[in-house]
DNA sequence: GCAAAAGTGTTCATCGTACACCCATGG
DNA sequence: CCATGGGTGTACGATGAACACTTTTGC
């Protein structure tokens, strides 16, 4: 790569930035619960069809730039200091019949605490979808491919990682943790007993990563509201860890 | 992204593939036995440093089809066949001095029994190194953070899936499989004992992906020969499996 | 007081680890 | 026959899963 000498070198193909944006809100139906955005599309080629929010990179632009860009000018969403993440770059050169483009995608998620605003002076139509009724409708583009490859990496990393936290607002309840784990993972684990999720996040609590607050949720109806925790980052070294739960992902079949 | 009508888009960035290319050979020394394909570079902006091997991507050309071509212009290795696998893409805006260069990073894995080939006809000169001497060595462009990624990506992916068997011979023993995880991943592991090795195994022996091919190894000095194993490529959902050992990289102090 | 939901503690099975012993090869 | 390395089986300890029981809220 790069041979040749200090001489520019002659552009060979078109940069473009999708971002698949998820988030977790409560929902009676757990299996509506995780959900992604999507735009409207209005382009003749793919009238009809919805996509993921994405905008071709400027010149001194960095991807982590023009993804937030793309949730700021496709949806209305201020999406500075949201998790974002590089997903995989999109390249079969027929892809997109406006030349040979070449999409990275970026997997972002967004706290629930942080409410969803789509003004009506957005480009474009933005809206919610449960992740798991988009699969089946056709996206336009690869974007089909996108998204299942970002329901993979969430799903994986959400095992390894302390991922969830990135989901949930400041400060949550044992409960609301494991309903993000079972909204994305599996809805049976909504079954899973506070003692045992306990221990799963116990070298957490131990080491001071996750602290209890010591009031008590707000009550939602019936039955004892949940001790509130709050999540302060930890050192870099211990923010992975492998989780035990190791279901087959619901979502596939 | 792919935003207004069908007209052509203008190209705005030039598009390169970098590939990774790993193998483990035997070696008295664990430490040595993990090695990338290094080139040597004979641009005057990187005079001296060696890189990855790469290209820039063609019109209508796939990123795996570049990528095994890099492999074979740069070095004179015929990859057909071998492990690809996307690991991700470098755009910082400076990260080439010749204009907005993006570069696709690959990650290859070789099988030890098919010989490597560095042929005098190759364009440069490639040369294996092994990994953990190559740390600290400064690499031309971001090519040390593209190894630094190949690294920690082929080490999870160890421990997560059968990715061993990439690097194996067609017929191998148990010690040469516990070679490459402790090559890769702590050299404390060749210490591992075969029962427990063969118990982490276990799965893959019950499903019949791997079996015992009823032969001993011909001997290499002092000791038994170990039973020879063969890997039948499993159907596509056992293929993913968690591995216990979760030691530290040692790579990284 | 009763139902519903959160939290606590204990038991049991599973599995990774360690170790003691047997087998096959070269010198 | 002895050193070296591969292979087999067993015992122990850590940990994830299940369950019985207590606590706190709304009706």
């Amino acid at each position: 790569m790069h041979s040749g000498d200090a001489q520019p070198l002659q552009p060979n193909a078109v940069i473009a930035v999708d971002v698949v944006l998820f988030k977790v809100r409560h929902s009676e139906h757990i299996d509506e619960a995780w959900q992604v955005l999507l735009v409207q599309r209005e382009d003749a080629a793919f009238a009809g069809k919805r996509s993921l929010p994405g905008v071709l990179v400027r010149a001194e632009e960095t991807f982590d730039a023009a993804a937030r860009r793309a949730l700021h000018t496709k949806a209305g969403l201020d999406a500075a200091g949201w998790y974002l993440e590089q997903l995989g770059t999109f390249s079969a050169p027929d892809r997109d019949t406006r030349g040979r483009v070449v999409s990275v995608a970026h997997v972002a998620l967004q706290r629930t605490d942080e409410l969803t605003l789509v003004p009506g002076g957005g480009i474009m139509r933005a809206e919610w979808a449960p992740v798991r009724s988009v699969f089946g409708e056709e996206l336009a583009f690869d974007h089909d491919a996108m998204l299942g490859a970002a329901v993979q990496r969430v799903q994986s990393k959400l095992r390894y990682s302390w991922l969830a936290f990135q989901v949930l607002p400041e400060t949550f309840t044992l409960p609301q943790l494991r309903a993000v784990y079972a909204a994305i993972l599996d809805a049976s684990l909504l079954r899973l007993n506070t003692s045992n999720l306990k221990k799963t996040f116990a070298p957490l609590l131990a080491s001071g990563a996750l602290v209890p607050v010591g009031e008590r949720a707000s009550t939602t109806g019936a039955g004892r509201p949940g001790d509130l925790y709050r999540f302060q980052g930890p050192v870099a070294g211990t923010w992975e860890r492998e989780l035990p739960w190791q279901e087959g992902s619901s979502v596939n079949e």
